[in-house]
DNA sequence: AAGCGAACCTGGCTGC
DNA sequence: TGCAGCCAGGTTCGCT
């Protein structure tokens, strides 16, 4: 699923619902995701407020009142969705549309804005944990982290930095999450079309000869840029039945230029080569060898 | 130590 | 129609 913009859409469409709203009910439906949930999952939930909701690299991170921090990632399936209750029957029960108990609902969120929150995750990729928000940044999933791909720090001179002397394909190097931090299959493949660089090309080539890279490394730290903010804007990505928290389609993959599109003409203006896909480190490639060396 | 491939798990699509 | 095989947005483990 997701990548960055998509986490970061999620991110906006959870915030109006949890924002500032205590959990007053969280219900956990199985004994683990990827991992298995911390002890105590629902109580150390319940009865906290959100105080914040930020992003960091895929995962979600969620402040609570009792300074733990609520560390959500989607693996490749995981999504949220979110209904806002009808009026309050009789019983004092929130009323909502659907019953709520589609396959592979994992956990619902109840909140006292009369908000449900629904994660589901077919392939259980995904996890959730608790950990200390003053100490946030040392946990054992944030240790070691790389750069924000959208923060101030990447700029062609850290490119160079990072990549110096790596033997790696590029495409890899840029899928290391101790490099840059958030950035996908899609993604990569998206910037490095646009940057006119080969994705088997190594990595350290980008630095080899700083002066004459430079140009180069500069182009690919603004190419990564620019396509993950479009994306954002755009909603993030919607393959197969991956959705927004309300239920609606981003619209980015309709501006791919290469994933996806194996036997299509090389989209680059005056290229006429052809979109191929090859397989590197397990994983779908998918580039124009014309114009991207 | 870096750099691969495999594993984790389910569902959807393709082709025989 | 049925079923085997392949593929999927990510991360981690283990082997060279």
């Amino acid at each position: 699923m997701p990548e960055l913009p998509e986490v970061e859409t999620v991110r906006r469409g959870l915030e109006p619902a949890m924002a500032r709203q205590r959990l007053i009910k969280v219900e956990q439906r199985r004994k683990d995701l990827r991992f298995p949930f911390p002890p105590h999952f629902t109580e150390r939930l319940e009865g906290q407020r959100v105080m914040s909701l930020s992003r960091r690299a895929k995962y979600l991170v969620l402040d609570l009142s009792s300074g733990e921090a609520l560390i959500m990632h989607l693996g490749m399936s995981g999504r949220f969705t979110v209904e806002m209750a009808g009026e309050k029957s009789p019983l004092g029960e929130f009323h909502y549309e659907t019953a709520g108990k589609a396959p592979h609902d994992h956990v619902v969120f109840q909140m006292e804005n009369g908000a449900r929150i629904t994660y589901n995750d077919p392939r259980r990729f995904g996890f959730m944990d608790l950990v200390p928000s003053a100490s946030l940044a040392q946990s054992k999933h944030f240790k070691g982290m790389g750069i924000e791909p959208l923060g101030n720090a990447l700029d062609g001179e850290l490119i160079q930095t990072l990549f110096a002397d790596k033997k790696t394909p590029l495409k890899a190097a840029l899928l290391d999450q101790r490099l840059i931090a958030g950035l996908g299959n899609i993604y990569v493949c998206e910037a490095l079309h646009r940057s006119g660089l080969s994705p088997k090309r190594r990595a350290g080539t980008l630095a080899s000869n700083r002066g004459a890279m430079r140009g180069k490394a500069a182009l690919l730290a603004a190419t990564i840029r620019e396509v993950l903010t479009e994306a954002v804007q755009a909603g993030g990505s919607s393959l197969r039945d991956y959705a927004q928290t309300d239920g609606s389609l981003g619209y980015f993959q309709h501006r791919f230029r290469v994933y996806d599109r194996e036997g299509e003409k090389c989209p680059t203006p005056s290229c006429t080569g052809m979109i191929q896909r090859i397989v590197q480190s397990g994983r779908s490639t998918f580039y124009c060898k014309t114009c991207q060396k």
